[in-house]
DNA sequence: CGCCTGTTTGAGAAGACTCAAAACGGGTGG
DNA sequence: CCACCCGTTTTGAGTCTTCTCAAACAGGCG
């Protein structure tokens, strides 16, 4: 059986024992596969699952009354997605397949049973929401202060650092698996004007593209302009008690 | 001594045993009185605390390279502040009291010993930090993709279904202790218009003023308008194991 | 080859922003 | 008790960004 993801993503932050693997690998269930565009979750549906992305990454996206959708996070390798049906037995979110990817389950009396008889794990679990809480800080400080260049570099920036965790080597381009309607639906803008802004940014040195391919041409000046900090990469865990 | 605040939000979701109360009253240190624009965090700065809020209400909020500001959330009494330092060792927000407010302290270890000691006490707290996440999904979606009535109106709708969670029978009007600028930040707009927008909605009919009171006259009409959801209700917690 | 989805371009409109000045209001000192 | 002051809110005028609607274009797949 291959290694779980999450207990992958938990090892980056944690020193874990064997026992707390196994705990992990043995919670997880029913690996499922997903092509893009499917639906692992739907807004408003009854779901007390828990997901946990093997490979491929998702988006978890809002419907809203006026018809439109904001995207609110996307969801790679590693990532626990479904979180809010630890609280609520609907979904508030519909969860999408960007990419194909295989996902596994994690129900939620599972998840109890780490918190009790794993207490590292759940705090290694809380550490990791907490970052992903500032991540979506993050978003929304974009979303609200700044203009659609800043918006689409911040976005771009957030994916190709993501790519870098798992991706070994040098990373500058990349193949940009959304469609201009889904990017703006996650930065809050039109698809029309996503097209324009990425032709102001070709203009502008920025970036360079052909078919779906994306090349960062100026990362550094795209990072001083947005202020991107990586979220993802260290996240400490030493309040974390030791194992016994 | 006082009941923790904290100690009272958990008992709205969670059966407590004495124990479990008196490790969380225990952990609470150093209780701390701010006034109106004080800073409690910065960000940034080293900071490796996390806060209670026990009375009063404070915001947190960013700091952004071109110089404005994004809040990016309001917590109130019951709430746990700064949780970015449970994976980081720097703000990444600026916390400030937006009223007179009284907040203690909850260090990481007394954190890591409550993961280890008081599993459920952790499962609680996962599961309001769930909300949380969920919470600030609505503001990204509210920014992202509504108007600036809408805009408004989610916020208005939000602060008073938080005043309405303390404060015993009908609410319909409140005291706005944020200033223009304030409300601004949070919702992504300019002062200039969010007085604007607010008069709109005088004239729609919307709400009433006087001074900093304001009255919602059709609130029916402001959450069908924005689908608002009070994601401070009811939290389940039936995952959490039982107490021995 | 044609179709379908997604992207680009154009033109005009709407919403929100900027700069600036005036009005308001609560608090302080004379 | 009044006058002044400061921070805040309101109003006005003009501009800029982003949106809408519509049509043309591109590219991959059956």
């Amino acid at each position: 059986m291959r290694r779980s993801a999450l207990v992958t993503r938990l090892e980056q932050h944690l020193a874990m024992t064997a026992e707390e693997r196994d705990t992990l690998d043995w919670a997880e269930r029913r690996e499922m596969r997903f092509t893009p565009g499917q639906l692992l979750m739907e807004q408003d549906r009854p779901n007390d699952m828990l997901y946990i992305v093997q490979q491929g990454w998702v988006h978890s996206a809002r419907r809203l009354v006026n018809g439109s959708r904001q995207i609110v996070g996307f969801h790679y390798a590693g990532d626990l997605v479904g979180t809010s049906s630890i609280a609520w037995s609907l979904a508030t979110n519909t969860v999408t397949a960007v990419s194909d990817c295989i996902v596994s389950e994690l129900s939620k009396g599972a998840l109890g049973r780490i918190f009790k008889a794993q207490p590292r794990l759940a705090g290694a679990l809380y550490a990791i929401s907490a970052a992903d809480y500032v991540a979506m800080g993050d978003r929304l400080t974009s979303i609200g202060r700044m203009g659609a260049i800043e918006r689409l570099s911040l976005l771009l920036l957030d994916i190709i650092a993501r790519l870098r965790v798992t991706a070994g080597g040098v990373v500058d381009s990349f193949d940009l698996a959304l469609t201009q309607q889904d990017i703006g639906d996650a930065v809050g803008l039109t698809k029309v004007h996503v097209s324009r802004t990425f032709g102001d940014m070709e203009k502008r040195g920025l970036i360079e593209r052909s078919g779906r391919r994306v090349r960062l041409l100026a990362e550094r000046d795209m990072i001083a302009m947005t202020g991107f900090v990586d979220r993802h990469g260290v996240i400490e865990t030493n309040w974390i008690p030791a194992p016994e």
